[in-house]
DNA sequence: TTGAATGCAAATCGTTTGCATCTCA
DNA sequence: TGAGATGCAAACGATTTGCATTCAA
């Protein structure tokens, strides 16, 4: 047990780990950190880099990066973000937030969604004629960053 | 000028083409009718499985239906809709609304957004501390269909 | 007439798969 | 010990590019 910038208790990385029924291994602890470590979006490449970067790391190889990342989404300890870029980018799914992206140089600033907006997309679900569990959402902005403009 | 189903003014495709400042091409017009009469979001693949459907329509290259679409979606014309799938899906441009995506059978329900969400959008695109202009979003909700469920 | 659109072949990029080997639990 | 994880090479699917030719305006 730990505690992250903002004092909240945190669970360890190996408790995450075997909490979400994943084996603990080199490449998905070091796969972990750098999600920590970087607070923004990565995709696999981003990771690889990083990897190779850290000299204390065993080279590990891109295609492990690509299977942990498949496996740490499918068990819910990462989730993808939609940037609308071509590579498919992932984030810790540990706090509940959206993005706002320049579609020009790239930047991402983070929003905390207003609870207003979570009410109204519940009765939006509820509504729903075919669907009968909703569980996630997409919900990201568009548009170009006051350098950009 | 002619209408469509619900009875409101529509433009032609010519028209609609020449506004956007896109020449008129028979691949061009093939590809806005498959928008037209499918009502849902299509991909690279799906529209040139459509063209050779058709014999009326002589054989239009794949490569073509890719240029067409990325034309077609910087003119404004038709945009890129987030499925989490793996190839980009695009529709028309021209009715502002949002899915519901069953992430097992990848059934599609649309949905109208609530004005109330326009608005708290628009409250967090002015909050931001970095961006000067927002002029998109994404909002999809995934979860499973009734049939899926 | 001219810049844009097309077709074809080939290249590219991100990602996945098969298979032998290794490692965590 | 056995299921899952890894590395390597190769395959794959979606998309893009180069180049010569054709076409819309």
């Amino acid at each position: 047990m730990c505690m992250n910038d903002s004092g909240h208790k945190t669970i360890s990385i190996n408790d995450l780990l075997k909490k979400n029924g994943q084996k603990i291994t080199p490449a998905r602890l070091s796969i972990l950190n750098i999600f920590i470590k970087n607070k923004i979006p990565l995709c696999a490449l981003d990771i690889y880099k990083e990897l190779l970067k850290d000299k204390k790391i065993n080279n590990i190889n891109e295609v492990t990066v690509y299977r942990n990342l498949s496996s740490l989404e499918k068990s819910g300890i990462i989730k993808i973000v939609n940037l609308r870029r071509d590579a498919v980018y992932f984030e810790m799914n540990n706090d509940h937030h959206h993005h706002i992206v320049c579609t020009n140089c790239g930047l991402i600033e983070d929003f905390k969604e207003n609870k207003n907006i979570e009410k109204l997309l519940e009765q939006i679900a509820e509504k729903s004629t075919k669907f009968k569990n909703i569980k996630e959402h997409s919900l990201e902005l568009f548009g170009t960053c006051k350098v950009c403009s």
